[in-house]
DNA sequence: TTGGAATGTCAACAAGGCTGACTTATCCTG
DNA sequence: CAGGATAAGTCAGCCTTGTTGACATTCCAA
């Protein structure tokens, strides 16, 4: 617990108060339903949602990454994955190839078809990012940015670190 | 669609581009995973869930708030809400009180037993965010919450705004 | 050649969203 | 004061997305 008279810090920590830290959980909580509302509503009566996105999201990221990789970033059970892969791959959005060095291993990619949905989808998120950089501006970002980061799970931080500064 | 060839401000939109853009929507999604990863851990097997926890939260922060403040806030129906408060009150963590004014409106409150439970989650979550300010600092925090706001929905900011300099 | 890893699949279940229809109680307005 | 509007609660049924557990197949590697 941190109020504002305690700790050798004084003025300089009033940004560690409970009253602070609660601000930023409930701006976490609203910022990340607009965060989710555009696709969401791009998906809804597609018989897809949110787990789709998560899933196209990603195999566009890596193409020809494996399931089990896909997994770990998602965290979820292959159970469930599975299921929103199947739909995916059985309406032609995704593809699966049966790997060429481990033939149990499947890489996954998205068909021309898969990567229409994708880019519509991240458009509408991007779109909705790109105002609420522009209004923030560049050093707001970065703190941002930093903020998340230190807020993810060790594992999640890894992934993310993968990905970070791989160009599509 | 920007990149950085772009536009006439160069150099000063850098921030703007799709690749910061994605890497800030990678962001919210893993750190949002740690955001609700120390609640969640503390409710698995309680038979309560994360709706729980938002009620809890919001009924703890707004205490006497009626049942129509709650669902705008929280953006779900009155059925999914009524499941989540029905459970709530069974169990001794919320007290429903009707209205002194209008005798249609319930007032929620936590109990002693529910802000026992709110405490628990809310001290959680906050020693995750507060190590996350820590170590991104003031400046950082601020620019966090400068895009999470503008990332909200017009709804959302006015529910945020409202509770945001409420001291509890 | 056998153990274990990667994948896929079946079944069953739960949480937490949703819609639609309906009741009850209360309030407000014409 | 009658009738419509509002607040809340409830029932039934549906969907998505998560979970476990059990099991088959394939195939790499020690």
């Amino acid at each position: 617990m941190v109020d504002s008279q305690s700790g050798q810090g004084g003025q300089a920590l009033l940004f560690l108060t409970d009253d602070q830290l609660r601000k930023g959980i409930e701006a976490m909580f609203f910022a990340y339903r607009g965060f989710t509302a555009d696709p969401d509503r791009i998906l809804e009566g597609m018989a897809y949602g949110r787990a789709h996105h998560r899933a196209i999201h990603f195999i566009n990221r890596s193409p020809g990454t494996t399931v089990n990789n896909l997994l770990s970033i998602l965290g979820v059970t292959k159970q469930s994955l599975n299921r929103v892969l199947r739909s995916l791959i059985e309406d032609g959005l995704v593809e699966s190839r049966v790997g060429k060095k481990d033939k149990r291993e499947r890489h996954l990619f998205l068909t021309e078809k898969g990567a229409l949905l994708e880019r519509e989808l991240s458009d509408a998120q991007r779109e909705r990012m790109r105002a609420a950089y522009r209004a923030a501006g560049p050093d707001a970002v970065a703190g941002f940015r930093h903020v998340l980061e230190a807020m993810m799970d060790e594992d999640m931080r890894r992934h993310y670190a993968t990905l970070k500064d791989r160009q599509v």
